[in-house]
DNA sequence: ATGAAAGCGCTAACAA
DNA sequence: TTGTTAGCGCTTTCAT
């Protein structure tokens, strides 16, 4: 192992060819003779020799880096997002920046603009950024959204609108007249299209529907969601996340208020620690996982493609039945 | 909005002054007079110029970048640990590129060496890694070990020896003659020195203490680890983690054990589900964030610093009571 | 198929 | 304080 690493310069002199055969010998194989190209390569990895992604990246223009932009890096949600991109970026042999945009606007688009020259592309997911923002951005990155739907963008959104509608079918299956959606933050894209779904929903099957909020997406803010909810009479409450259903389980638990015997709950998510409350908690969840993998394969093709088709992917979500819902009015069942 | 990037040559010659002053203006501003600096920064912002970050590393050999590789991102208890190290980067003006080794030692390897050239330091979260091969690998990269004590490298690790006397003293004081460990991977250092201290512990109190095992740190796996541990006889289990014991947990519900009567159940890391759980989850957690942090501040303060010391920070833990420990033999209180 | 040479955008001596 | 200039390690024409 040497100290100080060698460059194409050591291994062109060792190998006795020139620089510019060596460096094909590593990004472009085949325009190099075989032999030359095998023998190039046992002396680079003699040397230890390792391409200096810096120097690659200044001429060619790649950086074979991607960055994720988290709205929230604290939601147990982005996860199984996390993951699944950083593993379909590993797989090509792609690095994944990690950027935790803290629910602001301001910083998504500093951290954007900061690391635009370090990377190919950006996944934003669940961007809190106005679209009108996001289609100025794109016009200068290359962008897929993640979470959030924006005409002429690239985007992969976990199906909600269906979901949602399955949501409100099942809570009017049960016998609820009433349901209210407790909203997260505003400027959520998410947020808007579900309290559409779910307010279509419910115009369909008779329901009444009210929101309220907007509630920070978070256990501790399911405490304000659960009295505001009690106030509207609902008998069933549609939180914006499983974090928000689960603090406003907490809080109608403190309160006295029986799930689902009084209020049934519902979240969206399926995180993991859905099926570890009490009761378990009702959600609609899906293979969050590989929204993360398709989103940067969107990317990644992108970078080769003839360029300027802008998928809109969306990956099957299911509602998850647990014991938070039933019929209201009755005790849970056995 | 410029469609191509301006560079440090633009801003020259638009603001009539050589490019090293440009790039003093940016990089060593105090090198730099007041007024031509003001106006080098006035002309740069009007044009829109970025410094190349791939340009400033090749030269520099600084890029302003960390990478953070855990052992497996499925587990929520790093959640915390890459949010403090991505917030403390972030906010020097640090990169945090994440990494997956998917507990294998040889992908951890392999990932350090890719991105050798492209990061300044590695934080290498619970290495699977044997010790001479991390004493080698900080040889030549500047690393700093998360969870995981290796003599002779900068390392900080969450409090666990006292944490697991504690445990056992608490399993003591209930009632407890015998208690089961639970192990995690064989490779995990954490592993080792938690049986170290829980036999210990054990010795000293009058205890039997037996350890089976290695499991893997899963809630698929608690459910051989929940058979084993009843095989022992012994009337409370420690699990190597939080996942491991809500999947004992969930296996002895399973099998008509209650927890705490019969048995009782501890943990580490105190993630977010382990207050959801039934019984919720008595466990060693602590400030994860915090020694994200702590981690990555050494590693940048190594980069500054006159070299070659390498600090040993332990952050304190605390041990957690909830409701899956109690009293042997007595169903649980009110 | 291979080599020579011109940069990519920036920093860091060294001069002035 | 500011300018000149030589690279950092690599890719990429353009020749051969």
């Amino acid at each position: 192992m040497q100290m100080t690493s060698s460059t194409i310069y050591d291994v062109a002199k060792a190998a006795g060819v020139a620089t510019s055969t060596v460096s094909r010998a590593f990004s472009n194989p085949d325009r190099v003779g075989a032999v030359t190209r095998e023998h190039v390569l046992e002396v680079a990895r003699r040397l230890g020799y390792q391409p200096n992604p810096h120097a690659r990246a200044l001429v060619s223009r790649r950086t074979r880096t991607v960055a994720m932009v988290v709205s929230d890096i604290t939601n147990p949600h982005f996860f199984e997002l996390i993951r699944g991109a950083e593993m379909r970026a590993k797989a090509s042999g792609y690095t994944l920046v990690l950027v935790n945009a803290e629910e602001s606007p301001r910083i998504e688009l500093e951290q954007v603009h900061r690391l635009t020259r370090s990377v190919d592309g950006f996944l934003l997911a669940a961007s809190r950024q106005p679209a009108d923002d996001l289609l100025q951005l794109a016009a200068n990155h290359r962008v897929v959204v993640v979470n959030r739907r924006v005409p002429g963008l690239a985007s992969v959104v976990l199906e909600h609108a269906e979901g949602c509608r399955q949501m409100v079918a099942h809570l009017a299956s049960l016998g609820h007249e009433s349901v209210v959606y407790l909203a997260g933050p505003r400027s959520s894209w998410m947020a808007a299209s579900r309290w559409a779904a779910i307010r279509g929903a419910a115009a369909e099957l008779g329901l009444r529907a009210q929101r309220m909020g907007p509630f920070a997406p978070t256990v501790a803010s399911g405490g304000a969601a659960a009295d505001a909810a009690l106030t509207t009479g609902a008998t069933a409450a549609i939180a914006h996340n499983d974090l928000l259903a689960i603090g406003v389980m907490r809080r109608l638990a403190d309160r006295g208020v029986q799930v689902p015997a009084d209020v049934s709950v519902v979240g969206f998510d399926d995180i993991f620690a859905a099926d570890l409350c009490t009761p378990t908690l009702t959600t609609l969840g899906g293979a969050h996982a590989d929204v993360g993998r398709a989103a940067v394969e969107i990317l990644l093709n992108s970078m080769e493609q003839p360029r300027d088709l802008a998928p809109e992917l969306v990956v099957p979500s299911e509602l998850i039945l647990r014991r938070s819902t039933g019929v209201p009015g009755r005790p849970a069942g056995r």
